[in-house]
DNA sequence: TTGTACGCGTTATCAG
DNA sequence: CTGATAACGCGTACAA
C-alpha cells in the first residue's frame, strides 16, 4: 500500500505538499498538483485513516449508540440509521451503529479511547444515565429524543405533542368525541420513556381543554397483548369511537381481534397509529391511518446538528421538533353517534 | 487525558514498561506492575485506540456491512447484530454496523483506509460483486450466506435445505401430500438471492423424491401481496393442503385474507413459516408454525470465524450450516384428505 | 526485568 | 507556494 512518502518521492515533492493536495488545505500550484495527482493515481494511493486520525486528533466517525439488550431494531430505527448515514457521508463523516451493553463501563471505554468524535443517542429515557456519562466524558453528543431536562443539550425529537393534537383534530372533524389512547405497558414500567409520557400528557390535556372524553389504557407490546386488549377495550370503554395507538406491536393483533368480536373498523371504531410506519399500518386489515415517525429526517438532522457542533459551526443549542406526515389509510370514518357505542356496535 | 508518558513518569518507569503491563505482553515484576497500575488508576489512564491501531496496524474493529439501500433492517438482522457484538466483545473485538452505499467506491474506501480489520457480509447474493472487491482488496472477510461458489471462502449460513426437509417431514407425518411453497417475487428478480434459490430447489427435489405434489408460487413481499395471494392460491392450487412460506412480510396478510375467504388455518390449510421469528409468527392469527432463523447464533459464529482468521488461529476454511429450532404454533393440523381440497374447504 | 529508540502514516507549524 | 520537521500516542526490536 502506497504511503504519502511514496507519492511524494514519485512526484518529486515533499510529503507536506502531498498532504496539501489530498486535503486541499493549502494552495498548490496547478503544475505540482497535477504531478502529485498523477503519482497518486499511478501508485493507487489511499490515505490511511488511522494515521490521519492520530495526527489530526479526529476520526470523523460518529457512533449511533445501539443498546444491545434491546432485541428489536425496528424498521424505524433502520430508517433512522440510513438517514443519518446519508447526511454524514455528505458532510465528510461516517456514522456507524455501535452496540453498547448496558453496563456503564462500555460507554466510558467507547468515548475515551479516541475512536469516535461524537455520539448520537437514541431511545433516550427521561432519566438517562448515559447523558451524565457523556457529559462527564466531555464527548460531544446529540440526543434523538429528550431526557427530563434537555434545555442545555442539543436534541432532535419527534413532535409527539403536535402529532397527537393533529390526530385528535382529524378525528374531531369526523365527529368523534370519545377517545381512547392505547400505550405500551412494559415500556412505561421500565423507567419512563419520553414519548409515552409526553403523548399521554398531551392527550389528556387536549381532551380536557376541548371537553372530550379521553381515557388512557395500556397493554403489552405484542400481538397477543393487542388481541387481549380488544375485549378489554369493550369492557372498559364501550362508548369510545376512536382510538389512538402508540403501540406498534400490539396494533395488528388488536385490530384483527376486534373483527372477531364483531367490531368493525372503521365503521364502529376509528383507529390512528401514532409514530409508526405505513409498513406496519399495512399489516393490519384494514390498513390503518398513521401519523408517521419522520425517522430518516430525524437521523439526518441529528447528524447535521452533531457535525455542526464538532466543526464548531454551530453556535447556539439546537432544539428541533419534527412531525411526520399523516397517512389516511382505511381506518377512519364518521363517528357512529347514532349507534350508541361499541357495546352494541355489531347489533 | 493521561497518556502513557504521564503514567510512566508518575510510576517512575519507562513507557515501554507501561505498555507491557497494559497489554501484558512481557513479564513485569510484581513491584513495578503495582506501581504502574496505581499510577494508571490515579491518572485515570485510558489507552488511545487510534495510536494503538497505528502502531500495531490493527484496529480490532470488525465491520458488519449494511447495504443502505435496504430500508428494512429486520428483527432478524438486529438479532444477528447483537449476537455478533457479544461474541466480538468476548474475543476482544468490537463489531459495528457499517452503512455501505451500493456504489463500488464506498466499499473500497472502507477496506483500504485501514480503519477496520475485517468484514462480515450479510444478505449475500449468488453473484455478489462485493466478494470480488474484498478479495481484490485482500480484506479478511466471512460470509453470512453463500455466493454461487463459496468453496474457497469462509462462510456461515442457514441450513435452508435441512429446514425445508424437516418442515416437509413434519407435514408429511400429518398426512399432507400436496404442498405449495410461497416465495418472494421481488427478491428473486433482483439478482438471485441464495436462500430463495436453495429453498426452491430443495423443495422441488424433496417433493419429487417422495412422490409429493409440490408447486412453487410467488408474491410480493408485502402484506398486500400476501392478501392478493390468498385468492391466487385458491385458483392455482386448490388441492394443496399445506404451504411453506419463505416470505415474512406477506405471511400475515395472506393468513388474514384466507380467513375472509372462508379457508380455515389449520383445518383446511397447514402453514409453516420458514426462516422467520416467533414474533412474526405471532402477528398472524392463528400463530404460525415457524422454522426459526438462528440469527444470533449466525452472528456469533460469523464473528468467531472471522476473528479466528484474523488472529491466525484458524487453519482450514470454515463452512458452517446452522438450523433454527421449530416452533409449533397453531397452524398445523392433520391433512383434510376427506374434504377434497381448498375449493370446497368451507362448504 | 526494564529502558532506549525507532517506526506507524498523517497533520500542522514554521521557515523560506 | 513549498519543504523540513516536530508532533500524535503507542508497540516493539534491541540493548542493557
Amino acid at each position: 500500500m502506497a504511503t504519502m512518502r511514496d507519492v511524494a518521492r514519485r512526484a518529486g515533492v515533499s510529503v507536506a505538499t502531498v498532504s496539501f493536495v489530498v486535503n486541499d488545505s493549502k494552495p498548490v500550484s496547478p503544475g505540482t498538483r497535477l504531478r502529485v495527482e498523477a503519482a497518486m493515481a499511478e501508485l493507487d494511493f489511499r490515505r490511511n485513516a488511522v494515521a490521519r486520525a492520530l495526527a489530526s486528533r479526529r476520526t470523523r466517525i460518529i457512533a449511533l449508540l445501539f443498546p444491545v439488550l434491546q432485541h428489536r431494531l425496528s424498521d424505524t430505527a433502520a430508517r433512522f440509521f440510513t438517514g443519518a448515514a446519508e447526511a454524514a457521508s455528505e458532510l465528510g463523516y461516517t456514522v456507524v451503529l455501535w452496540p453498547v451493553p448496558n453496563d456503564s463501563e462500555s460507554l466510558r471505554e467507547l468515548t475515551s479511547d479516541g475512536l469516535i468524535d461524537g455520539v448520537i443517542l437514541m431511545e433516550v429515557q427521561l432519566d438517562d444515565h448515559r447523558v451524565d456519562q457523556l457529559l462527564a466524558a466531555k464527548t460531544p453528543f446529540t440526543l434523538i429524543g429528550r431526557n427530563r431536562d434537555p434545555s442545555a443539550l442539543d436534541y432532535v425529537d419527534v413532535d409527539f405533542e403536535g402529532m397527537v393534537e393533529q390526530s385528535i383534530d382529524r378525528l374531531q372533524s369526523l365527529g368523534h368525541r370519545d377517545f381512547v389512547l392505547l400505550e405500551e405497558s412494559d415500556r412505561l414500567e421500565l423507567e419512563g420513556y419520553g414519548p409515552v409520557v409526553r403523548v399521554e400528557e398531551t392527550f389528556q390535556a387536549v381532551c380536557a381543554e376541548r371537553g372530550l372524553r379521553g381515557r388512557t389504557l395500556r397493554c403489552a407490546g405484542t400481538p397477543a397483548g393487542g388481541r387481549t386488549f380488544a375485549s378489554t377495550l369493550l369492557a372498559e370503554a364501550p362508548h369510545a369511537t376512536a382510538i389512538l395507538i402508540l403501540n406498534d406491536h400490539a396494533a395488528v393483533g388488536f385490530v384483527s381481534e376486534l373483527g372477531k368480536l364483531g367490531v368493525s373498523v372503521p365503521r364502529d371504531l376509528s383507529v390512528v397509529l401514532i409514530g409508526s410506519t405505513v409498513e406496519v399500518s399495512a399489516m393490519a386489515d384494514p390498513e390503518l391511518a398513521v401519523m408517521r415517525l419522520p425517522a430518516a429526517e430525524l437521523g439526518r438532522m441529528g447528524v447535521e446538528t452533531l457535525v455542526g457542533r464538532l466543526d464548531g459551526t454551530l453556535g447556539d443549542l439546537r432544539h428541533d421538533l419534527l412531525m411526520g406526515g399523516f397517512h389516511e389509510g382505511e381506518s377512519l370514518a364518521v363517528a357512529p353517534v347514532a349507534r350508541g357505542g361499541l357495546g352494541r356496535a355489531s347489533a
